[in-house]
DNA sequence: CGTGTCGTTGAGCGCTTTCAACCCTGGTGG
DNA sequence: CCACCAGGGTTGAAAGCGCTCAACGACACG
């Protein structure tokens, strides 16, 4: 956790540029920007640790960190993947509870930190501040039920399977082409999946003409095929693959 | 779903002895129980389906019902058991997005309904209450997480013990009795287990003497080791569920 | 060209599920 | 008073699925 010297300004004008700060008031902003610090994160390393207090909120500038709850046997579970103006750890400051989840970043990083004295404050307030929380909050509820719902999926072909329609692009075209936003080991460990039983399951709609993987892009052909995958299941019949025709 | 004809002021000193409606101001609950309608519901009738545009908040008067997520091989997934004084829907209603779960009453069931306009109008014009929602929606997105750990338990032996572990009561006595908030069958939904797999590692625990199973009560004898079952899991042993010694 | 990271593939095992029958309790009516 | 029934829970046996462990492959980087 490197801390970088960086003026007041840049910080201001990075913030300005982030989605976390769209519509906030100049006022405000420049508020906010005089508590803030930036410092840079190397992939690996941890920022906040499970169990502890967080004392920031959190913005992710640019890189991407993972939240996940780390299990008895040595792995984990992803619960998200925080990128480029996105932030974490708002519940934690609202009602002083100890963070859920261990914080490390998945690649090099940038972060924002604001004292959670100013944060808190600004909240009490600013109730134009308080809305947007609203709104925010209800977001990742929903968005964690959907997780969720995804990892509650009997079948390890049904959870990839939900899992890429969940991510499919506006518009009901049937075919369309997903990036994954992580690597595929975490993009399983959010899935409840080990990265074997991911991948396996990845080559198995490949193989079957439903999709089609080209590294970190997924490219679904038949959305509709993979829809009723979903809602049917399928017996995965035998270790062939291949479908008696 | 019975509407039955109940006066305003029967409906305002309900709310008043609803844990919800704590540290409402007269004037406000007032306002709120004019427009509160209150229904029976009984056993197993469904109160919102999933992916209906919810236009009421719900809050639980007396018996219990159950959000959960139907799953394609017929079984669901349990999120949360509503019981006296609680409420649920309220991200749906801030951000209008069809509900994610579906609601069924578990028991014979009375419930207050308020219309969606009044409860956003309230938000829009009373700053208490979206300091309160805020509150709400943060604990209800830890509460969440700490659900989402136990699932992802490796072993269904270590969910059922961090299940009780979670319920213990205040306090660090080793020794403590919970009741179970529902039917086996739904805590077991809860936990991603099959009914029959919870009571197999209740068995268990019973005859390993860690706990004592009575009914709907759970009489856990030693959280010490519990807390180590949690921690390092246990192969069980083979069937025969002795330990060597 | 070695080295490290990420991903795929293979083989075997064990846990959880599935399906079935059975037990237990409370309520009901003859 | 007891037979009967329904709902909830337990127990047993069998099988499948995902995990574990291990080796290999692909690719980037110094």
């Amino acid at each position: 956790m490197n801390r970088a010297t960086i003026s007041l300004a840049q910080i201001q004008d990075t913030m300005s540029r982030l989605a976390y700060f769209e519509d906030w008031e100049k006022e405000k902003l420049a508020r906010f920007s005089a508590c803030g610090k930036q410092f840079s994160l190397t992939k690996k390393s941890c920022l906040v640790a499970k169990g502890a207090t967080i004392e920031c909120l959190y913005v992710v500038v640019s890189g991407q960190v993972k939240l996940f709850i780390p299990l008895p046997n040595g792995t984990e579970r992803v619960i998200a993947l925080v990128g480029r103006g996105e932030s974490f750890g708002e519940p934690c400051l609202i009602i002083n509870e100890p963070c859920p989840y261990e914080v490390v970043a998945t690649k090099d990083s940038h972060i924002l930190a604001f004292d959670a004295l100013i944060y808190r404050n600004e909240l009490k307030h600013n109730p134009r501040m308080v809305e947007r929380m609203l709104n925010l909050l209800s977001k990742r509820l929903l968005y964690t039920l959907r997780d969720i719902e995804i990892c509650a999926q009997p079948s390890s072909l049904q959870r990839v399977a939900r899992y890429l329609m969940q991510h499919r692009p506006e518009g009901d075209n049937p075919a369309f082409e997903i990036r994954l936003p992580g690597l595929k080991r975490d993009i399983a460990a959010q899935l409840g999946l080990t990265q074997e039983t991911f991948s396996r399951m990845l080559g198995f709609m490949a193989q079957q003409g439903l999709i089609e993987v080209r590294g970190g892009k997924v490219g679904v052909e038949d959305g509709g095929r993979l829809r009723h995958l979903i809602e049917s299941g399928c017996p995965m019949a035998s270790s062939n693959g291949i479908s008696p025709k």
